[in-house]
DNA sequence: ATTATATTACTAACATGTTAGTGAATAGCG
DNA sequence: CGCTATTCACTAACATGTTAGTAATATAAT
């Protein structure tokens, strides 16, 4: 069932973590209509009630211009407003609206229950040995990697 | 720097643990004008020596629609061939060509440096713990996690 | 004040992710 | 043998990821 391929792959052992993870709540967001992106931007601006657009990319891993279609989006279906900000004619403030406030109050406890039910299945102990390191390493990425050394690239090559 | 935002978002941290991760990759791939998913692919191609398409899906975490595409363009690029299966007229084997197999020898050894380079930088063991911990994450998603009690539908609310 | 630089949100172009559904082919069963 | 359900690769339609680049504005240094 698991295939047991190359020795040493962590990227796509985290996208596969991930996937075992998050196919755990994609019932709860699919029932009210949202995609996981769009969850995660409507859930920072319920914890900071406004918001702009470079902060939610942070937060959220987005790219700026995946969250330019996203904002877009969200706003044809009402769920955020925008408003310019003064002082400074570049930045916008995006915030929830009412009927987005709502859905928020009524997804988020039942994605608190699915951690509870994961827990119950999986036991809480691995989670938060994986929260913890996950953090660590997320801590170390400040620590800068030395870059290997690449060859000469193949059109460099040919000039000789 | 860190948006200390919401209280519990596990696959948002693997997002961001992936990143942190496969950036110190992306320079070696994108000298080699490969993106992350194509070198997967090549990747298990290289130990396999041959696949069937969903196979590959399995392997690379990648859905069979992403699948066509990616092995579309691989094979325009002539790093990849295809022959019919005899015996099951739907099902093809992909294998690499000479040209994809040389490349492979090149960057592998480069990504085995990397990791190296990653492991002085961050120190081998967290990266191990985080390995075994992620393992036994997969595992256990072979046992079912009840899925919590969704309200009823807005529409169908409406009704009544 | 003026210039150079940096920042912000955005567009464009292409690759991939995601869900639903298709047609051809096969396997399982009566 | 014939029927049904399943499997496989694929298409379509839309959302997002990724890289490069843009226009408008703001900031810093002259």
């Amino acid at each position: 069932m698991d295939q047991h391929i190359s020795q040493r792959n962590l990227p796509l052992l985290l996208i596969k973590a991930r996937e075992t993870i998050i196919s755990q709540f994609r019932p709860i967001l699919k029932h009210f209509g949202l995609t996981e992106q769009q969850w995660r931007v409507l859930r920072v601006l319920f914890e900071e009630g406004t918001a702009e657009p470079c902060y939610l990319c942070e937060c959220c891993e987005i790219l700026s211009p995946s969250m330019t279609g996203i904002l877009k989006r969200l706003g044809e279906m009402g769920l955020i407003s925008r408003e310019p900000l003064q002082g400074d004619k570049r930045r916008v403030l995006i915030s929830l609206t009412a009927k987005s406030e709502e859905l928020s109050r009524e997804i988020i406890p039942l994605v608190q229950q699915q951690y509870h039910l994961i827990e119950q299945a999986w036991g809480p102990e691995l989670i938060a040995k994986i929260y913890a390191d996950i953090e660590s390493l997320i801590e170390l990425s400040h620590v800068q990697v030395k870059p290997v050394q690449l060859p000469p690239s193949r059109s460099e090559t040919k000039k000789f």
